[in-house]
DNA sequence: GTTTCCGTTTACGTAAACGTCAATTAAGGC
DNA sequence: GCCTTAATTGACGTTTACGTAAACGGAAAC
């Protein structure tokens, strides 16, 4: 008995998601989604599901679709090549100095922020 | 005497920010940047030079030219209207927030490519 | 004085990521 | 049996963010 029973319509993850159901079948065009069938009807599993958690966030960070591929192709690692393995980490190290750098980036823009805000009360209270 | 003597030709900025002509040309047009001119060319400031820093953090960050838009637009904040004040708060905070959920998708990104990493390096020792 | 090198302008091209019909199908409600 | 509703397929349209090619301008090198 495997525990995935779980069983979803497109429009159950459009909606979870807050996606279009074109945008989901998108997703499957590019092959980063494969639901199974129940007559012409798509059916995802958690499998899937999990999938469109790692599009929407990737989406989020501003990735391109082939660079979310990329990153849940990590996740599919069967590869027991050495070369293989080698290449996969130099792609971690890579994903990971990129999103150290938005980190960075994010902490800028949010102090930039505070310096904004600040301003924008200062005013604000001068006003009064 | 300003100290805004600083000019910089598009090439200069090109290769400092290692962007295109092409791209940095695009920016004007989109209202982004208003180099000045010596005869035909375009002479850069110390402005559009702060400008264009925040373009290529905000794409890195992953936002449209028309957020890093509003981005820049909250920097020139001489609007002395409560309203207007108050819409920038709003702003800034929706920004805060999305920027703060951004941080957290990096963390959990940054966890994932822990364990991804791991499961290389463990296959990787198994092959030794 | 002409080659060389930037820079400019204009315009068309393109890839990504969907949106938006239109026509068809299948399933469920009554 | 009919109607509504959700889903599918196919095709074309759209927006964003530039790329690319063509044709010209001016200044500097030789």
């Amino acid at each position: 008995m495997t525990p995935d029973a779980a069983a979803y319509s497109i429009s159950d993850l459009a909606q979870e998601f807050n996606l279009t159901t074109r945008a989901i079948r998108f997703y499957e065009d590019e092959g980063l989604l494969q639901p199974g069938r129940s007559g012409r009807r798509r059916v995802y599993g958690t499998r899937d599901r999990v999938r469109l958690k790692l599009i929407v966030r990737g989406k989020r960070l501003g990735f391109s679709l082939s660079e979310v591929r990329d990153i849940i192709e990590m996740y599919d690692l069967d590869s027991g090549e050495a070369g293989q393995l080698r290449y996969f980490l130099e792609q971690i190290q890579e994903r990971r100095e990129a999103l150290e750098q938005q980190r960075h980036d994010i902490d800028l823009t949010l102090e930039e922020l505070d310096n904004i805000e600040s301003q924008c009360q200062g005013r604000l209270a001068a006003l009064a």
